[in-house]
DNA sequence: GCTTTTTTAATGTCAGACTTTTAATTGTCT
DNA sequence: AGACAATTAAAAGTCTGACATTAAAAAAGC
């Protein structure tokens, strides 16, 4: 393992590849404990603050965790869905924010990635997730429930439908698309009207799922998917118009 | 900005969450330049290797870049589809392979999310899409393709039946999805016979997609789902005999 | 006005020291 | 012999101060 110092890239960042494809590749397996700081230095030939540089990028991914005192050093880390699940939802997130993604787009996204898992979940649900949408949607009727209590119950609602579907994979891979939209779908409040609406739509979901009717899930997730586009169309037509208006009363002025 | 010195995460740690969530929050925004390094020394009341540790953390994020020279500096990189897809790939690639999920599972994941695309794809797909998926199905036809090569047709192939879904948010999670599935996939070798099949399965897609009929692709993908389980399930158990096989031999030596 | 040189403000790297943590080892007492 | 306490050693975490390299702006020269 050596680097290349005709490269125009950081030594750090070149250890840290060098050491992420080896455990990428499998050459460094699970729980295994790279040499110390000082024997990397030695190793690559830099110094330890470089080493300590590179090694601090590899535990930003959580690919590594390190262990202080005697016996200790930086051990390869056993990513775990949680760990992999919030990294994912940073970078989702970001992604969304920074590239102004439209609504409509996003918002189809995240619809047609929940739908594919209602094959699954009407063959696979379990009561208990059944009660815990049931129980979402009673919270959601709370006449008093803030639109943060709103946000929270909707995620919690189809975090359940997807884990309904039994398959880690579908999970990881959804609750990502989810919550990243989160912050997108919080740019609309609801009036008590919406809400009516979604509650309907939400109890169709429920519905459809205690009656394990793959179709009927689908094509109320397809109608609550339109429902949430329109509804965001409207409230970004209101906001256009309103600086439309502004802007118009300034040049008169 | 200050850490707090009782914690006990490291104050690099620290740091890089304080200025990720400053990121986050949108207070700092895209193109704005960090402090140098001195000063943000100076403002957390760390030394300045420190403040470089948690600086590189956030670098491999890609959530800033550097730059070299005077008026250089950390500014806040704008993360494009490129690189929040390839850190993608890599974490659930790791996933996958520290977690040893089922071939099964991770199959029907893979599968489940790619039919999600059906509906936009029969309705928007182009023509260059469509010639981009009949161009991979006629070179996988070609007898002397590698392993490598089929498995890059593949994904080749399956990426196309993506991007004419044309929507970005469902490329960039389904991207994802198809290609960490791909380590999994390498583990079969894939006979004549088996390909003749799925070069089948892929021609269904391909027919589906020309005529839009959306139910088609999802039956074909479906059907596709179903053989790679199945083939899957095959040659584990042939691996698995196999091992039965020598153990039994060597406790009778 | 254009080109070249110099300056300057950054990051990148290094060496060496000191602090803190932690587990193993050794020692001591019951 | 076994339980508890003190010692030791190895490692990460942090700091200081220096030097190297880079790149843009400013100054100098034509």
């Amino acid at each position: 393992m050596k680097i290349d110092p005709t490269k125009n890239t950081d030594y750090s960042a070149q250890i840290a590849k060098a050491i992420r494809d080896a455990i990428i590749s499998g050459q460094l397996n699970v729980n295994d404990r790279l040499p110390s700081e000082a024997e990397l230095a030695e190793q690559f030939e830099v110094s330890r603050p470089t080493v300590r540089e590179a090694l601090k990028r590899l535990a930003a991914q959580s690919l590594i965790r390190t262990q202080r005192g005697a016996f200790g050093g930086a051990f390869i880390n056993q990513i775990s869905y949680e760990e992999a699940h919030s990294q994912q939802i940073t970078t989702s997130t970001l992604l969304l924010s920074m590239n102004d993604v439209s609504f409509d787009v996003a918002c189809e996204a995240r619809f047609a990635l929940e739908r594919s898992c209602a094959p699954f979940a009407a063959q696979r649900r379990t009561a208990d997730q059944l009660a815990t949408m049931r129980a979402e949607i009673h919270r959601q009727t709370q006449p008093g429930l803030s639109d943060e209590g709103w946000c929270a119950s909707d995620v919690t609602f189809h975090r359940a439908l997807v884990e309904s579907a039994h398959n880690v994979i579908l999970s990881y891979q959804l609750a990502g698309a989810v919550e990243a939209m989160q912050p997108l779908m919080n740019m609309i409040t609801f009036t008590a009207r919406n809400r009516e609406k979604i509650i309907s739509l939400h109890t169709d979901i429920a519905d459809a799922l205690e009656q394990r009717n793959q179709q009927q899930i689908e094509h109320a997730l397809l109608a609550l998917s339109d429902y949430t586009k329109n509804l965001a169309d409207n409230v970004f037509a209101a906001k256009q118009k309103f600086k439309a208006d502004s802007d118009s009363q300034k040049s008169q002025a």
